[in-house]
This record gives C-alpha cells, sequence and structure tokens, in this order.
DNA sequence: ACCTTATAGAAAATCATTTTCTGTAATGGA
DNA sequence: TCCATTACAGAAAATGATTTTCTATAAGGT
C-alpha cells in the first residue's frame, strides 16, 4: 500500500497525518498478519522508525473502533488484524500468524437467528489452521 | 443441571470433585450467560458460597484446555461462555450477555477454505446482537 | 504566521492475571 | 477404615500488560 493510500485513510477519518501513524499503518497493513500489540511495535521498530509503544496501543483502540481493525483472542493473547472495510471474514494461519482475508459470506444463517433468538447486530466467521506454507516447511 | 451431572462432567475429565469446583460450575452452567471471571466470582459468591478468585481463574483455564469453556472478547473484556461438547455456534445479547447455542453450522465454505489457503482446523461463528427480553424491555 | 487542539512519548499508576506457598481434603489402595 | 499420595483451595505477593497522566510538540485551520 502507498503512503499516500495511508494519508488519505487518516484523512477519510478526519485523524491527523503523523508520521509514526504512517510508519505503523504502512507495517501494519504490508505484513498482512495479526499482532499483539507488542509485536507490532517491535515490527514497526526495525523496519521504520522509532515509535513508542503507547502510540501503537492507541492506533490499535482507534482503528478498532472505526472498524478498521479487529481483536482476535488467541491462546490467551490479543491479536489484532487490520480490516478493510468491507464484510468479511478470516482464514488464520495458527502458526505463523498470516491472515488471509474471505469476502465470501456463508453465514445466511444469520436471518434465521435473527427471527428465532432475537435481532443479530454483526457476526464473526473465522477459520484457523495452518496455510499452505506452513503447511509445506514441515511435513514430518 | 443436577448435581449429579457436575459431579459426573469432573468424573470424566478425571478432576477431582471439590464443592468449590461444584459451585462455580452449577453457577455457570445454570446462568445461561457469559462471564467475566470476576463477575462470575461474584455470581457464585451470591447464590452458593464463598469461593476465591484465584479458583475461578483456574477452573476457566481448565474448562478451557479440555473445550468446556470458550473465551470471548467483546468490547475489550474476555468473558467465558461454558459449551457442550457437540460443534455449535453462539448468539450473544450484547446488552444482558445471554448466551444462545446455535448447532446448526452454516460454515460449509470451510472445505473450500480448506482448499484455497490452508488446512482448516476449526472454525468460529457467532451472532451478536440484542436477545428478545432486552428488545421488548426498552423499545425507545 | 498564529492559534487551537490533537497527538507522541516518558514515566507512573492501575489492575487483571499469574505465581508462590502452605494447609487441606479428595482419591485410591492397603 | 486408615493411610499415603497428590491435587486442590485460598491468601498473599509478584508480574506484566495496558492505561493514565503530564508536558512538549506539531498538525490543521484561520
Ligand atoms: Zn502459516
Ligand atoms: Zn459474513
Ligand atoms: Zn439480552
Ligand atoms: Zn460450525
Amino acid at each position: 500500500m502507498e503512503l499516500k493510500d495511508i494519508q488519505q485513510l487518516l484523512h477519510e477519518h478526519k485523524f491527523r497525518v503523523t508520521k509514526e501513524r504512517e510508519a505503523v499503518l504502512l507495517a501494519f497493513i504490508d505484513a498482512g498478519r495479526m499482532f499483539t500489540p507488542a509485536q507490532l511495535h517491535d515490527y514497526v521498530k526495525e523496519r521504520y522508525e522509532q515509535v513508542g509503544l503507547t502510540t501503537v496501543y492507541r492506533l490499535l483502540e482507534t482503528l478498532t473502533k472505526v472498524g478498521l481493525a479487529t481483536p482476535f483472542l488467541i491462546d490467551g493473547e490479543i491479536y489484532y488484524t487490520f480490516c478493510p472495510n468491507q464484510h468479511h471474514h478470516h482464514f488464520v494461519c495458527l502458526q505463523c500468524h498470516q491472515v488471509k482475508e474471505l469476502f465470501q459470506c456463508s453465514a445466511q444463517q444469520a436471518v434465521d437467528v435473527d427471527h428465532q433468538v432475537g435481532t443479530v447486530e454483526y457476526h464473526k466467521l473465522d477459520f484457523f489452521g495452518r496455510c499452505r506454507s506452513c503447511e509445506e516447511e514441515k511435513h514430518c
């Protein structure tokens, strides 16, 4: 993703454009995987520049509020994925934490649920396993 | 659920049968809703007897390990639901935290995902909204 | 260029969760 | 039933992730 797109993304949401947010967002989006706040912090530091851990926490919180990031609980840890704006689901590799977005939604069941037990506001559908490259890597 | 069932549940998993575990499990299962560890602790205290918070944490951890409980991340808090052993999904009321189990699974998509991006080990499908009684309660 | 206000970051505080330790009680076998 | 073994409960302390506070800075609008 281009720096310009990042800047537009920030503008769209009325966030100020700072080099720290640019750095974190660039890393986050390009990586195509999920991170814990600390992992993302390290990742940004290595690749771009020094950014405070507090800033990473704050950006993840902000992104989550506007629906641009989603927290996942995996094995007791909270991981964040970057979310494009269309409705989508995920395939998460439990080994390398790569995340693939799945734009096909097979949860029409929502309509039934809606009638039976209450009003569905949103749903989550995610698949967990091992991605192709992790499988090939180690086939014992 | 009967005390006898709780005891059998514990036996099945080779856990010792203690009054503390009986109390927590009775409360947890009968409530039919999700709890944070602290909430469950309070709930048990009110209804049954004093049980240490540490014990609640440990039981939830243990149950999660053997698949009898599932942690959910909602609005930054970790909630646990009790899980029967069949494959199922959830409808969670965001207001009262009631949980309904849904035994219908519309995620046959898993097979496709499996072929396209990797090997699916498990999936999660959950619906969030407001339950009937919460809806009727306040219709502004 | 100036003003207003959001943001970054360091340090301190908070708070949920885990660990440690010790006394107790559940289990299984004699 | 009694004993030995070991899991468990609970209090207290430790840990460590996350949040809050505070101040300096820089972004955006006029
Ligand atoms: Zn992988
Ligand atoms: Zn969907
Ligand atoms: Zn409700
Ligand atoms: Zn399913």
